[in-house]
DNA sequence: TATGAATGAGTCTTCATTCAT
DNA sequence: GATGAATGAAGACTCATTCAT
C-alpha cells in the first residue's frame, strides 16, 4: 500500500512540432468536452468532435490514435486542473488546519465549477482500456493521498485511528461529487445551489471530526 | 417542493398474456444485468442480451420496444430492490434512532451487494430519454425523502436546521455509493473491504450529527 | 516430414440454417471470384462483393466475419475443386502409368480452366493470417503428396532417387501454373493456347523421366 | 511475333539534378523493397517507405508521382539485376552448351537469392496500370527470348520442334520461381534448400532434352 | 407467439497526395 | 529542394430493428 507511481502514457501523434501539438490538443480537448458533455461518449462521433475542434477528420487523426485517446486527454486535462487548483489553494497557507480547510473548500468549488466534465469522467471510465484506466485510477489515488497527507498534518499531535483517517481522505474528496450525480434532485430540493454548496462544505468540514472520534 | 408523484411509465409490449410478460421480463432483466455489468451499456448488444436471456432476437422484441427499454427495466428493478430492502429493514423497528440507523446500514449493505448494478445505473442515465430520465430521478428523490423523513423523526424534539436536514438526507444516501465509484482505490488503500464498510458506516452515522450542530 | 493433417477452420457465421449458409456461401464465392479476378483483393470492396453476390452489406456479414474470410472461402473452394477433379480423373484407372498421366493431364487442364482463380490464390496468400495461411499451405502440401504417391507407384519396381522423386512431385504440380503467370507472354509468343497446353503437357510428361535418371 | 521493343517509361520527377535523382531513387528502391517484402504492397504505406528510405513524405513525392511509381521502380530494378546477372554469367563463355547451362544456373541462383523481391513482383503486377504492366511484361518477354536464343544456339545443328523450343524457353525460366511460391512446402518436404536447389537445377537441365525429343 | 434472417444507415479509421512555408 | 501538416475520400464493419414465415 505504498504510494502509486504514475507512468504517464503519452498519446502518440504523427506530428513533430511540439507547439502545434499543444495548441491542437487544446482545441481537441475543448471541442471534445463540448461534445461529450452534450451527448456523452457513446453518441459523440469523432466527426462532431473534429468539427467542434475546428479540425478536419484527417487532421484530428494526426494528433490522436483512436477515439479513446480523446477521452484520455480529457481525463488528463481535468485531473490536472483539479489537482492544480487544490495545490494553488494551499500554496501560501502554512497552518495545517487552514491548509486542510482550503483544500476541501477548493475541491468542492472545482468539482462544482467543472461539474459537466467531472460527471463525464466518472461515467466514461468504461471506455478506457486496462492500461489507461489503471493510470487514471492511480492519478485519482494520488489525489486522495494528497488529502490524506493534509489530514495527517492536521492531526499530527493527536492519537488518530489510521483506518478512519484513510477512509476520511477518500470520503471527503468523494462527497463533493454529489453535486454532479444528484444535480437534478439537489436543484429540486433546494432553493439555491449556493445554499447546497454551503451545506455540503459544512458537512465535509464536520466530517473531519470523524477521524479522531472513538 | 412537494413530494413528487411518480407516474410509472410502463414498457409497452405486443404480448397479451400478463404472466408471460412477467416471466420473460425477469429473464430479460437478469440477462441484461449480466451483460451490462460485464461490458457496459454501450458495448452490450441486444443480441447478447437476448442470448443471455435465453430468448431469440425476435422474441425479445416482443417484450420491449427498444434497447432503451431494457435499461429502464434494469433501473426499475434495482431501485425497487433498494427501496424494498430498506423498507424491510425498518419494518419492525419503532424507535426513531434505530429506524434511522437500520435504514442507513441497509442502504450501505444493499449498495455494496448490488454494486455492479448500482454502478451501472449511475453511469447509464445518459442513455435514457428525457421522460424516462425524469421518472428515474423522481424515484431517486422519493428514496432520499424516505431518509429525510427518518431524519426528521429522529430529530423530532430538537431544533434543527432545515437545510442541513435535507442536505443530510441527500448526502447520507449518496455516500455509500463510494464503494462502487472508488472500488479500485479502496481495494488498494485498505486491507479488507469489511474494514472499509465499517468505516463508511461509522462515517455515515457520525454524519447524522451534522444536522443539529451549529 | 510426415503427412500433414489439416484441421479445417470453419468460417464462423451468425446464421443457423445450414442450407441457407450453403447457398449464400455459394453466392458469395461466386460473386467474390468475379470481383477478385477483375480487380484483385486489395481494390475489391466488400460492398462490390456483396452486390455481385446479390446480398446487402449487412446480410453478407451475417455469413462471414471479415473480408479475409471471403478470400479463405475462395481458397477452400478452388483447392477442393482441383483436388476433386484430379481424384475423379484417376478414379477408375488402375494402371500406375495411366493414373499418373491422367493426374498430370487433369492438373494442367484444371489450372487452365480456372486460371483466373488459380492466379488469384497464388497472389492473395499475403492477405491471410498465419493460421489460415498455414492451413492453405498444408492443403497444398497434401495435393503435392497425392502426386508423390502416384509417382511412387509408377516407379515402384525401379530404384529411384528419393529426393528427385519428391522434387518431381513439387515441380510437376507447379509447372502448369505457368499458364496463369505467363499468360500474357504465352499468348504473344504462341499461335494458339492449345499448342501451348500440348507443349506444357509434353514437358511435364517428359519431366517424369527426370526421376530415375542418373 | 517479332521481338518486342521496350520503350522505357521514365518515372517523372520535379527535380532537375540528375545525380540527386539517382541517389534518391536508390534510397527509395532500397527502402521500398524492405517495406514491400516485409508487408506486401497493399499494407505498405507511402509514409513507411519514406521513413525507411530516409526521406520525408514531401521529399519522396519530389521523386515520384504516385505510389505506383515506386512499385514500378522496384520492378525495373530487379529485372535489370536478373538480366544483368545472367548476361554476366555467360559473358566469357563461348560454347553454346556451356552458355545455356550457365544461364540456367544463374537464373536459378538469382531467383533464389532475390526470392523476396521476385515473389513480390510476381504478386504485385496487379497494382500496375495497363501501360506499366505492358512494359514490364515486355521486359519479361525479352528475358525469355534471351533464353530462347541460347537454346537455339544450343540446338543449332539439330532439327528441333520450334514450338517445343519456344515453350522450353518459357518453362525453363519460369520453373525456378518455384523456390518463391513453394518456399513453405519445399522447406517442409526437404532436409535442406541446397538439396532442393540441386534437384531443381537438374530438373531444368534435364528439361533441355525435351526440345528435340519426338 | 416464436423465430432468425435481412436490412442499411452510421461509425471509426486509414492513407495517398498536396501545398504553404 | 526539403519539410511535414492538412486533407477528405473511401473502406471495413456493427448493430438496433423489422418482418416474413
Amino acid at each position: 500500500m505504498e504510494k502509486s507511481k504514475i507512468v504517464k502514457k503519452e498519446v502518440k501523434t504523427r506530428i513533430k512540432n511540439a507547439n502545434l501539438i499543444d495548441s491542437r490538443r487544446k482545441q481537441i480537448i475543448k471541442g471534445a468536452i463540448k461534445v461529450f458533455t452534450a451527448k456523452g461518449f457513446h453518441s459523440a462521433t469523432v466527426r462532431e468532435i473534429a468539427e467542434e475542434s475546428g479540425l478536419t477528420m484527417g487532421s484530428l487523426y494526426n494528433y490522436i490514435r483512436s477515439k479513446e485517446d480523446i477521452i484520455y486527454m480529457v481525463y488528463d486535462h481535468i485531473t490536472r486542473i483539479l489537482s492544480g487548483e487544490v495545490e494553488k489553494a494551499i500554496a501560501g497557507v502554512s497552518d495545517p488546519k487552514e491548509r486542510l480547510k482550503a483544500a476541501l473548500r477548493q475541491n468542492l468549488n472545482s468539482i462544482y465549477r467543472y461539474q459537466d466534465v467531472v460527471m463525464f469522467i466518472y461515467k466514461a471510465s468504461t471506455f478506457l482500456d486496462r492500461e489507461r484506466l489503471h493510470e487514471v485510477l492511480a492519478r485519482e489515488t494520488e489525489y486522495i493521498e494528497l488529502f490524506e497527507d493534509l489530514l495527517r498534518e492536521y492531526f499530527k499531535e493527536n492519537e488518530v485511528n489510521e483506518i478512519r483517517l484513510r477512509a476520511a481522505a477518500d470520503l471527503l474528496t468523494y462527497i463533493p461529487v454529489i453535486v454532479t450525480f444528484r444535480r437534478w434532485s439537489l436543484r429540486r430540493r433546494f432553493d439555491s445551489m449556493d445554499t447546497v454548496l454551503k451545506a455540503i462544505l459544512d458537512f465535509v468540514l464536520h466530517g473531519i471530526e470523524f477521524v479522531p472520534e472513538e
